[in-house]
DNA sequence: ATGAAAGCGCTAACAG
DNA sequence: CTGTTAGCGCTTTCAT
């Protein structure tokens, strides 16, 4: 038996194999190949035949080492579990493959080490753009700098960037906790607790202004103790809804700025005989399906992840294409919307 | 000198502007990246300096067409979110950047058709290795071929693959399937319905076949009424869940292959005041987080992500390396375990 | 310990 | 419409 093939490694068919077995140019073959419509249809077709019956497939490297452009957008995110993440990352590959690049996925698995880590790796990967969701902990964001420095386009979502050349797509956060305190203020609430992750971030902290300018438009006091910081997994925010159900006198409503906090909350009020919306209305945020599978299903804010996808694509890629019609948009905010749902509805 | 280049694209600095600077041969410079021992300590730390006071990045392009081989791995998943999906994906990544290798996720979408399409997209960016998920209505597999035809390495999660070559790293479906039987009979159930995408793949005509044989090891019944295909989306679970309760005489107990689709049944149940467990017990499929916070609590079996990525990348590192001593595994089988909640006891 | 030179596979002037 | 040629940036013999 020829042991020793088995192991090697296969000569890859190249554009020169296909010329010399056709007897034309490489150059002819390579233009065929792409589409250039100088070579005549004959050669065209023959070219073509012959490639798929070698086996031709093309090396990137090699065209990309000579095109210096790699076609690929390079994505970053802190999570792939939600729907939301989901959501954006379909409508960037839609988008993306219709112009002609591909993608790759970074994830950051909330970690600001790990996300730098995938900046320079995209770097040395030459992607053409980003489009980055920062993750939680990230405070500065030099490690952008390489690909700014280098004209390579950036695009923030969901948090805004703070490089200068970059653009930054997001939703109006402060229009929303508005949304949301309004909202549980038109069901009746009148001691509305706020948990959310940290008012560090600026996404974070402008949904608590919003809401606290609902408060006050609507003469409504607010006391700190009715601020619950937690990071939104189901143990933390377990111990959050434990310290909610602590307050006295009890809140009568609250917005979480997580679907996932607020499920848990939810759970958490059950087991211990408070009920929900009666006893607490609760809004949640970022419309993910799980919001639709508890009892009582989730009044929420829903965050268009697909849109903002769709969003960041076609910016970046008429960013590539130099098509200036779109290079000095700085911030692009996504329309969001209230979505209400049993958890809040304390009046019929 | 051309003026003009300021403003245009920032040319980038390679090893031979770094040997210049410093009156070495570029292959001095290649050397002393590479760690190569025989450059003196001396030059190496001068090269290393320059490299990165000229602010140098490795060209991957030209190194990978030089090296024939891209230090990159392709993952090809069906879906993105769910949990047991981001733990695999965790798994996987950990291993392999251990090992040097990057990782490019590519998502199917539930989709054979984007399948196909990612396989070649991977196949053209030269991927070392490739560890892929088939989506639910894949068929034939003959897209992975080409991988195969060169030495490429490709390991089958989830659903073996048919390809000879490849490697397999699965669960022990008929097992779970008569786990969740069993476990069901133990508490009372005595007529017990199955909920299934569909009996055309493998892996769930085994669960489906553990759970008759544990129900004809118990001398139960099953008539055909009493299985249900759906596809495991929220609005197929709720018609399905809808049947369920239609058939005469209702029946005490579910297993379903999927827990979104128990989460969305029990709900349906709920609503229409069939009580969860005492009226039908439920068991699902995952452990996905949401089996943690709906009411009641579901019972399920764990589906370990986490353990199957890791095995996944330490065997086709292990391929890539030659080492030889896992080189002939067709198909691994991971230990998955049912987790008991509230959903399926009906005795205390 | 270092250098010279060839070549990985492709594309893009330029020249017919 | 097609061919010739040079070179993208890197690694790797082979030579010194």
């Amino acid at each position: 038996m020829d042991v020793h093939n088995i192991m090697e490694k296969q000569k890859d068919v190249t554009i020169y194999d296909i010329a010399k077995d056709l007897n034309v140019s490489p150059s002819t073959v390579s233009r065929a190949l792409n589409d250039d419509p100088t070579v005549s249809k004959k050669t065209r077709k023959k070219i073509f035949e012959t490639a798929a019956r070698m086996g031709y497939r093309s090396n990137l490297f090699a065209k990309n080492l000579r095109q210096q452009q790699s076609l690929t957008i390079g994505v970053i995110v802190y999570e792939l579990n939600s729907s939301f993440m989901t959501a954006v990352l379909s409508g960037i590959e839609k988008v993306a493959n219709e112009a002609g690049y591909g993608i790759i996925i970074m994830d950051s698995a909330q970690s600001a080490g790990k996300e730098m880590v995938n900046t320079q790796n995209l770097f040395h990967r030459r992607v053409d753009g980003v489009i980055a969701f920062l993750a939680p902990d990230t405070k500065e964001q030099d490690h952008f700098r390489p690909f700014t420095e280098k004209n390579i386009p950036v695009i923030f979502l969901d948090r805004a960037g703070q490089i200068p050349e970059s653009t930054s797509i997001i939703i109006d956060n402060a229009m929303c906790g508005y949304m949301a305190a309004q909202h549980l203020i038109e069901q009746g609430c009148r001691r509305i607790a706020h948990l959310t992750s940290t008012l560090q971030h600026d996404i974070y902290a402008l949904r608590y202004k919003g809401f606290r300018a609902a408060l006050k438009e609507n003469a409504l006091p607010f006391d700190e103790s009715l601020l619950i910081l937690a990071p939104p997994t189901e143990e933390d925010s377990e111990v959050a809804a434990k310290k909610l159900m602590k307050l006295q006198p009890l809140p009568d409503g609250l917005f979480a700025t997580n679907d996932l906090a607020a499920a848990v909350c939810i759970r958490t009020f059950l087991d211990q005989g408070i009920r929900v919306p009666q006893d607490i209305a609760v809004v949640g945020f970022n419309n993910d399906v799980i919001g639709k599978l508890i009892k009582p299903t989730l009044t929420t804010i829903n965050y268009p992840g697909m849109e903002m996808g769709e969003a960041a694509a076609r910016n970046l890629v008429s960013h590539l294409r130099q098509e200036g019609n779109m290079n000095n948009i700085s911030t692009m905010t996504i329309r969001a919307e209230l979505i209400v749902r049993q958890s809040s509805i304390k009046k019929g």
